[in-house]
This record gives C-alpha cells, structure tokens and sequence, in this order.
DNA sequence: GCCAATGAAATACATCTGTATATACAGTTG
DNA sequence: CAACTGTATATACAGATGTATTTCATTGGC
C-alpha cells in the first residue's frame, strides 16, 4: 500500500530526538487506514511507525487507552467544527439537513481516520474507550437539540421530546456513517439521500406527534 | 469471576476426545462475557476452553474468522426468532412495537453473548465478518418492511418509502441496543422506554410523509 | 566547564501467538 | 487380524507483545 516508511526517521542511534504527543499521533493516524482498526494496534506498532523505541512511549501516553480517547477527543472535535461550518453555509437552498449531510458523507469519502475511530469503534474497547465516544455524542445530540428547538421555533411546528429526537437523529446517522465505510465509490450518493431522507422522516414524526399530543413548544 | 475451568474437561493426555464444531462455538460463547470481544479472541485461547490442542482447531474451522462468522449467523438466527415469537404475542394490549422492544431488551439483560456480538462488533473485523453481520441486517429489515406495510395497509395509512423506514428503525434498534449493554440495572426501563418513543416517532413520521407532504409547514 | 536532570535507546525477559511437523489412537473396512 | 483413514495430540519454532532495567546523549543551571 501507501508506505513502510516510518513517519519519523529515526536519528543516529543514542542520540536524543526530541518526539511530542503531536507526532505519536500523527504516526498513529498514518497507521489507522480504511481496513485498520484502532483496537489491533500494538504499543510496539505506534512507536516504530513514530520512529521511537517502544519504552519512549510511556513518555507521552500512559498506554495506549489514553492514546485512543485523545484520539476521540480529537475527532470529535473535529467533526463538531466540520458541522458547525456546514450549519453556517445552510441557507435557503440548502436545508440544513442537507448541507451536514453533504459535508458529513464529504469527510467519510475522504476517508479520514479521525471519522472513522468515531464512527465504528463505538462498541469495543475499554470502558475509558466507549466513555470518550459516548461522550463526544451526547455533544452532538446536545447541539442538535438546540438546533431542533430554534428550527421549531422559526417556523412555528411544535417538537415532541428535543432530546429524544436529537439522539435518534444522531444515533442514526453515526450508525449509517459507520456502515458507509465500506462503501464504494458509486454507492454514496444513494446513501446520501437515504440519510437525509431518515432524518427528514424523524423531524416530521417529531412534528406530527407533537400536534396530536398537546404542543410542547419549549421542553 | 465465574469460571476459569474450562468448558470441556480435558481427557487423559494422549487419549481421543471427540470435539464436534458446536462444541467449540460453545467454548466460544462461555468466553465471550459483556466486556470480552470476539475481535480479543486468539485461536489457542478458544481451544483452551474448548480443552482441545490448538491445532484440532483446524479440523472444524479454517481460522477464527469463519468461527466468528457461524456466531454471527447463529445469533441472526436466534433474535429473528426471539422477535417473531414476540411479535405473534402482540395483542391488542401490547402494541408491536412494544412487545418486541421489550422481548428485546429482556435479552439484551440477560447479557446473551450471541446479541452482544451481533449488536456491537458490527464494524470492525475481517470483510467476511462485516459482510455477515450486514447480511443479518438485511433479514431484519426485510422482515420488518413486509410487517409495516402489513400495519399500513390495516390502519389505511400511508407508507412513506417503506424499505428505507425499515432500515432506519433497524440500524437505530440496534445502534442503541449496542449502548445498552453498558447500562445499569436501573436504566434499563427507561432505555426501553426511549426506543419505543423513538421508532413511534420514525413510524409516525413516515405515515405522515405519504400523505402528501403536507404537513410538514406549520398550519 | 562541570553536574545533575531529562528523554530516549538498548537490552532483556517472560509470555503469548499462529502454525508446521510428526505421532498416537479409534473406528471402519477388508 | 491388518491396513487405512480421520481425529486429536505433542513438540517445536519464529515472531510479536508489554514492560523492567540499564545505559547514554543532550541540555540547562551553576
């Protein structure tokens, strides 16, 4: 495939060589691809690909756990930023829900390893692991939910359970992300659509519901 | 902890000892616990429990992914029934939804590995691991497409692209049963009652849908 | 210019992994 | 009974893994 070659070179043996947290990162990101997943990773793995001796690495990270949920860290960030900036770009051509999902369904194309730790290791790992993850969601269903509110507010349509709603929303379409890893080329678009079509399906729901069952403008 | 003896008693050193396929994937299911992935699983550590020597393995399965992929098929097999048994005990009292959500999370408490494997490791492993699992998926959505255009065609109401109705409530189910199996006793009601509002609302949203997009603006 | 602190490397060890090879036993067939 | 076949075993090997211990080069303070 892509390379062998350390991401680091290593320096004449002895001598120092100054590595942060940053580069042992980036090594591990390089060594994430499409068809790697972050629970096969080996200590003595990061640290050649970051050009290390494998006790070095104790230097940065604690093991590897703490090395992966500053991964989630990350990518949640990320993602969140990515969002934020899709949201903004929103206008009256481009519904909301359509531009996240552009930009959302953009990035998974990239293959982004960050996306990719978010998106599929949700359920293995340790317990620090699946904490980091669940957290970084419940950001997302947390600034969905405001969202949710505001956009029943403007156009004036009650919302049954916001937070409910924001988490089925979310729930859904990571696991729609995950299952859209391994898609190919001439797939994405028609996946495109069925997210957006879900979560369209999800937000009249919410409405209808809210209608019948005495209007909950505000939770 | 429960038990480090191993499945099968060991015989006398040297002796034969008839091991059948199902005894292994027996073996198998008693390691797997809630906090233990098929994905951590090693090949002598399987035939350690199975108290058979490492290589007999080869005699019942290639290699621990076609293992992996038998307990993927067997746990597809095990829930569609769990939910078709649930499903024929819906009466008027118990809705569908509810009497599989709850036949659902009944099993999910009692920490079935089968389910645990089917819900939570659906996206990392070998292609041929991937490929099983999504296979399981399909039957399900399958299934439950038929069962609400059945539902639809009883009420009189409409059905807004039925397929992908059924694989959004589907990857949603399983996509939190997958968190579920963190949650403490005491959250399990309402997990359960959060998945019930959650697909009533895909279900509602999705009626209302077909009937001519009407309603989505305020009235 | 020396000396202690720091961060990395080298070596080493016990353990585990998948698998190759050769061997012993049971059951069936003749 | 003898030969064959299928199944399980024992032994062995090469490699990987996490980490403890020791050594070494560099750097900052005096």
């Amino acid at each position: 495939m892509s390379s062998h070659l350390p991401t680091v070179q290593p320096g004449s043996p002895g001598r120092k060589q100054v590595i942060s947290r940053d580069d042992i990162i980036q090594a591990t990101l390089h060594l994430l691809g499409p068809h790697r997943s972050v629970s096969t990773l080996s200590l003595r793995e990061v640290a050649r690909e970051a050009g290390i001796a494998p006790n070095s690495f104790y230097r940065h990270f604690r093991d590897l756990d703490e090395l992966t949920v500053a991964l989630i860290d990350l990518a949640g960030e990320s993602l969140r930023q990515l969002i934020a900036e899709a949201r903004q770009r929103a206008s009256a051509e481009h519904s909301v829900v359509q531009a996240c999902t552009d930009a959302f369904m953009d990035r998974l194309r990239a293959d982004d390893p960050l996306l990719h730790l978010l998106l599929r290791e949700g359920s293995v790992g340790s317990p620090a692991f699946k904490q980091a993850i669940e957290r970084q969601l419940t950001f997302f269903e947390e600034q969905l939910r405001l969202d949710l509110m505001h956009l029943a507010e403007m156009k004036q349509t009650g919302l049954h359970e916001p937070a409910l709603t924001a988490k089925a929303i979310t729930r859904l379409v990571f696991a729609m992300g995950a299952t859209a890893l391994d898609l190919s080329e001439d797939q994405y678009a028609e996946f495109s659509r069925q997210i957006v079509a879900m979560v369209r399906i999800i937000i009249s729901g919410t409405q209808t519901l809210a209608h019948g069952s005495g209007t909950q403008r505000a939770q």
